[in-house]
DNA sequence: AAAGAAATGTTATACTATATCAATAGCAAT
DNA sequence: ATTGCTATTGATATAGTATAACATTTCTTT
């Protein structure tokens, strides 16, 4: 594992930076990050923790750019497909994906407590696709969800 | 990795032999295996893939057992809190467990040409939960899942 | 039998996600 | 610069997944 999101760091820093990251992607890759796909992911990046589709249309309400589910869902189709964000399939939710972002299997610990999800990577990744590889099954994507206690909330009495 | 559910079993014996180990472990543990409990997990282990709580109601319609939607959630919230299925998060469906069944951290495989799911165990529970230890994350409960191309479909060329 | 806990039945509704089709914008080649 | 193609957006409707709430019944213990 090598980084993580529990602590505090630069937020301003790591949101302009993962924009940019995700200027350079899309022009080197020769992908669009239009208006409505910049808009989901500043917004994942400001708000910095998992948001349902509904958070996230909530949010352009608010900004005064109401817009559809399907607006929504696109967007983040896009974000996810190319890494720019991951779903957290447990709470049916998505996040920014703050890490230097090349071909990356993440893996995410989330805390029932503070609803705090922090992406790391995955220790194994190589070790499950060769088991995988012995019964014949190709690998193409993986989840790995972690659910329990953060350091903050594992010392206390949270509510 | 200890066994998979690609390739043929004895489909019978696989089948009552889950629902008398579910009875066991009922019985040890002072739980109620009740008759709504019991026919949904049937119909998991009767169908012997992942399903989805609308297609149990489905088979339950058919069955001429009638029911609402909470009525199977409720059955699906008992069997996999305790183990006898689990949930598939990729899918929203739910599997039959058809493991020795102890205390077990398992991982899907999920083929996306045929959609048959295989559980099998993990063969990194420990470097994940010690790995996340460093960090000062307790974690109680991991979702593992892989989606690719099982060996049946990975050979052809499938629709 | 009575009390308390666990499970069920039922209605309604909340939450998550996609199909569909018309309209528009970006891009390449004549 | 127009044409034609493809990608993207806008908008409406609807499909799919899951739970809240509350009355009723069943189980278990006393």
């Amino acid at each position: 594992m090598s980084d993580v999101g529990f602590g505090s760091h630069d937020h301003t820093a790591c949101m302009s930076g993962a924009l940019d990251a995700a200027e350079n992607v899309c022009q080197t890759r020769g992908l669009r990050l239009t208006k409505g796909r910049r808009r989901v992911l500043e917004i994942l990046l400001m708000e910095h923790r998992a948001m349902g589709a509904y958070d996230i249309l909530d949010v352009m309400a608010l900004e005064g750019y109401a817009a559809q589910p399907p607006v929504v869902y696109r967007a983040l189709d896009f974000l996810v497909s190319h890494g720019f964000a991951h779903k957290i399939q447990k709470l049916n939710a998505y996040l920014a994906c703050t890490h230097p972002c090349g071909d990356h299997a993440p893996i995410f610990l989330i805390c029932h407590a503070c609803g705090t999800v922090a992406e790391t990577s995955m220790p194994m990744k190589a070790s499950l696709g060769a088991a995988a590889k012995q019964l014949g099954f190709t690998i193409e994507t993986t989840v790995v969800e972690a659910e329990g206690l953060c350091p903050a909330c594992s010392g206390e009495t949270p509510s």
